[in-house]
DNA sequence: GTGGTGAATGTGAACGGTAACATTGCGGCT
DNA sequence: AGCCGCAATGTTACCGTTCACATTCACCAC
């Protein structure tokens, strides 16, 4: 005896029924196609007649249908994702470069998977890029702008897409970012141009991409002009780290103008000034970078070097992007700094 | 006519080879296991002979395995991701916290998905929920302090569990924070003890849970203290809006005291001060919320409350990931601001 | 020896998509 | 009429892992 296929079918009092989201086999039959077709409607096959793509959409709003991702990145390998090295820093420029990279991401059509680097020492990066290969990102931004970073992708042979958003001005496929030696530049010819020549430079921690940048944009400048530049004092990005260099840097009492790596180390030396009684811009000229959106609130307002990060961002997905869909990176053009004079600076006073 | 199985071998000159990554089986082969014996290697299972476990650790070593995460979030049907609603601000706060979430979740085993709300309004949030349930997120940490987030979640009938990293001080097994109203409290009532009764407070855009917890506690000491509160100056938390906010509120000109509802804010008041000639604390005291680590550097260092925001994403992480294991979520308590005192409040001038 | 027990391991079938290839139907050309 | 070609759709296999269940084996009690 041939019993009919589908036998016994209990259709009252079915067990608790598992609930399961609705996967594109239940839309297929909803809608009377196989469910391939359903697959050719979610990725937007030419081939189809609009009224079959109407029912399978209808179908699909009805069952409240949503595309595994999980599935559909174990048959086609791309997780559309883009892995993020992020330094642990709540400064506002990372923050600012973080968060357009995600939006921006998102735009593409990708997600972002950060790893914050607690320390910058070798094994908390190679553990971070680790887990990012792990999770089999498919392309890579390097926000964390340690020099080492870039050494250990090298040595890992990481041989993922990458961009890095902070160069050395010497731009590559791989860089992308405000040039930073550009700025320095910007900001000590703007002190050598007042008057000043005995300027010193507050620099950021040794290890770092911009620290390096804006160290050689100061010392060519000074150099240009025929100034022998200082060795500079080095911070560590805080305000804490500015007041400290500016305590020591007016023990020296002939210097009458300082170009502070970023705003909030140039905070730190207002503030060293004021308790050493000097007056700014009066006894002493101060220059920040970045131009953080509090710069122009200090006490005097703060002459500094704007950077976009937030344009930076985007333009490090674009490129990345670019480069994962095959298209020939187009050579990324810098995003260029421009200097923002306030109330800091003025001309050295006579003697 | 049979052939032989697998007749052609095409043992030299073979077709480029795909490269495909190893997976379990080819691990399972070339330890000379099934491929289960490897799942249960890579799950801890307990009865495993070590010898076996040894053998299978060794192949994957010298095949540099990694397990494929889209298959295993296929058949388990868990991506062990966390969403993040995250705001669009560059400010310390929320950053520090994303960032301490980021950094426990991953401790946690747990990815992070963040999306970060462009606009507040009702489209952006919907979309940005959408898309992290898309995303087949196993929790959400809501760190985007706008009421509405949390009408959303309800609205949409999200059944995840969910942390909100901001509370009304009212705790329930959702909520978690620092107890802004508290921290009003703390601050406003500095303010009436030194002496002060013409206070004004520069709140934070309507819409945040924050600005009204911390709107609260202001009134509410002040009402304590039989002092009827003047009405709110709101800003944006900007600096800029801050100093926006101090020019209204120095024209009237029987003010001495400001609380400003974070940092910036204050920072603006403190220009607007120096803008109008007059002295603080001398002429008017200011008191800020947050301390970022710029406020003990403005002029005057701020007298401010301090927020822990890292041990608060830590906290957001401990919870939700409890909840996710099915564990009973101890009831978080709080986690208590604290007053700073520095140089910007002192007691009113007599007369 | 026979059967039971539990540890150690193996087998086959999912999971929900996409790719490759097969099939159908229809209009135009010869 | 017969055939070709293409648009529209269906069929089957496969991605890499876990799950449920089956099998093997050693050991012990009877």
């Amino acid at each position: 005896m041939i019993s009919t296929p589908g036998g016994t079918r209990n259709d009252d009092a079915s067990p608790p029924a598992p609930v399961r989201a609705p996967n594109i086999r239940d839309v297929a039959r909803l809608a009377g196609v196989s469910h391939q077709t359903v697959s050719r409607v979610l990725n937007g096959h030419a081939s189809l007649r609009e009224t079959t793509r109407q029912k399978v959409v209808d179908a699909m709003e009805e069952l409240q249908f949503r595309p595994n991702r999980a599935a559909r990145a174990l048959v086609t390998s791309k997780s559309r994702t883009i892995g993020v090295l992020a330094s642990n820093s709540s400064e506002y420029g990372p923050a600012a470069s973080l968060q357009a990279i995600g939006t921006a991401a998102r735009d593409a059509g990708y997600t972002l998977d950060t790893a914050y680097l607690e320390t910058s020492d070798r094994p908390a990066i190679i553990d971070a890029l680790d887990r990012l290969v792990g999770h089999a990102v498919e392309g890579l931004i390097i926000l964390a702008p340690q020099s080492r970073s870039l050494d250990m992708i090298a040595e890992l042979s990481i041989t993922l897409p990458f961009v890095t958003v902070h160069s050395t001005g010497g731009l590559d496929d791989h860089r992308l970012s405000v040039d930073q030696t550009a700025g320095a530049v910007l900001a000590t010819r703007h002190l050598l141009e007042l008057g000043h020549r005995r300027i010193v430079h507050v620099a950021g921690p040794d290890g770092w991409v911009e620290t390096a940048a804006r160290q050689r944009g100061f010392q060519e400048e000074m150099t240009a002009w025929g100034v022998e530049p200082p060795p500079p004092v080095h911070g560590d990005w805080t305000a804490e780290s500015g007041y400290a260099a500016g305590r020591r840097i007016l023990c020296e009492n002939d210097v009458t103008a300082v170009f502070s790596s970023n705003d909030q180390m140039a905070l730190g030396v207002l503030h060293a000034c004021r308790d050493a009684g000097l007056e700014v811009p009066g006894n002493l000229s101060v220059v920040g970078f970045d131009d953080i959106p509090e710069a122009a609130h200090y006490w005097p307002p703060l002459t500094t070097v704007r950077q976009d990060f937030a344009e930076l961002g985007r333009r490090c997905v674009a490129l990345l992007v670019a480069a994962l869909a095959g298209n020939a990176p187009e050579h990324p053009h810098d995003v260029l700094p421009e200097l923002v004079v306030r109330q800091s600076t003025e001309p050295p006073r006579p003697g």
